[in-house]
DNA sequence: ATAATAATATGAGATATATCATATTTGAGA
DNA sequence: TCTCAAATATGATATATCTCATATTATTAT
């Protein structure tokens, strides 16, 4: 992980952060940029948080591990959302690990030193308020679709959410640990995919067929 | 439903409000009490929402229904819980239906008329993240929970979590809508914990084996 | 009090998903 | 380049959970 002070960071950048920057009123003194390598903790379950981050660019993954040793993924954190905004609060007992999937741009400001002051910027608050929410109310329809429908329509979704440009290229493991099905039985699910012409492997992941998986996705509203 | 203004509020339940006030500062003459009879509902999916709501008294459910017409709930509210605060943030397209279980005993704002002043109170504002944010943990635990662990474990957390003095006492048809299985499913590990000595049917719910129960329920933490 | 509706119960059979075993391929670090 | 761990892949078998059918017993509303 590489840190840099705001003054030292190069102008094109300073010019993207400055952008986030009713965000953070008046902190500039403390706000740093950190840059995480792919595969590299941001937050690691066993030591304490003492920042909280905004993300600027790249891609996370909120995890935990069960007592039984098996995987979660509960979140992707992606670019305009915090890192340790629980923390901020107060309310979390045991975080989860937060894990760089591709190279992570943060802005990161210690807890410490800006919790008196963000704790009475209602703006602030109403920012969070607003992205705690959002995150909520994603998080109770991901789990209700879970409930209620099976990994064929689930899987159907997510391809559509993730895919880029008629591509889907997420790794299997993680599919796996984010849907929450065993490796195992998402391979068959693929396989069948395959079979019905809705995915067509490509060097670089899987091609789509949109319309047949959007057929299989569309219950889940 | 009945609803009082807080004058016409007997002295008694007038103290037992002003407790909140700290909430609703100086909101007197918005707040009133509705009290609603069980199986009442409090929120209607199919009609916009203009009260946040502040529960004092009872229970209800948070529930929504999916496209092949089952049945999730996803929360239950209990006393000290907001309802209609996403409403209130502006950030939730499509609300789900409250329920009162029990009879319910409400404080209630008008959401157009107090927002404004709400939404620039920071105080107000941090309790209402955390509380949100402690029903993102809670949702969090329990989704990741239901992704890892089978119905055996869950449910004998959740007999714990909601028995009174040994007796477990909730409706088999809430409970299976709840844990998101099948209420037939449900019933089979019934029969399993009656048979394993772990429950006792009595004339009102169960008699529980508590250390039997917790054994299974550990491995969830 | 009566009818209607919701909740409780149980059986039979189907299937979505898990477990375990094992092999091949890919990618990252020395 | 080589090595080792991670990711991909496939088979065989077990089981947790679902669907559908059907009765009985409570509750609620008229």
């Amino acid at each position: 992980m590489k840190r840099y002070f705001l003054r030292e960071v190069k102008d094109d950048l300073r010019e993207e952060i400055s952008q986030y920057e009713y965000i953070f009123k008046n902190l500039d003194e403390y706000m740093q940029l950190e840059i995480f390598s792919p595969n590299e903790n941001i937050i690691d379950s066993y030591k304490p948080i003492t920042k909280l981050y905004f993300l600027l660019k790249g891609k996370a993954k909120v995890s935990l591990v069960h007592e039984d040793g098996k995987r979660s993924i509960v979140h992707f954190v992606k670019p305009e959302e915090f890192i340790g905004e629980l923390t901020l609060l107060d309310i979390e007992k045991e975080h989860k690990d937060v894990i760089a999937i591709s190279e992570c741009h943060c802005i990161s400001v210690s807890i410490e030193d800006t919790k008196d002051i963000l704790l009475k910027d209602h703006e602030f608050l109403l920012i969070l308020s607003r992205y705690i929410g959002e995150k909520l109310i994603e998080r109770t329809w991901f789990a209700s679709k879970h409930q209620n429908y099976e990994l064929k329509n689930r899987l159907a979704a997510y391809i559509l959410m993730t895919e880029y440009n008629d591509i889907y290229s997420e790794k299997h493991t993680e599919t796996a640990e984010y849907l929450g099905v065993s490796y195992r039985h998402l391979l068959y699910t693929f396989s069948l995919f395959r079979d019905e012409g809705l995915i067509f492997k490509e060097k670089k992941g899987f091609k789509i067929n949109r319309e047949g998986l959007m057929e299989l996705a569309e219950i889940l509203k």
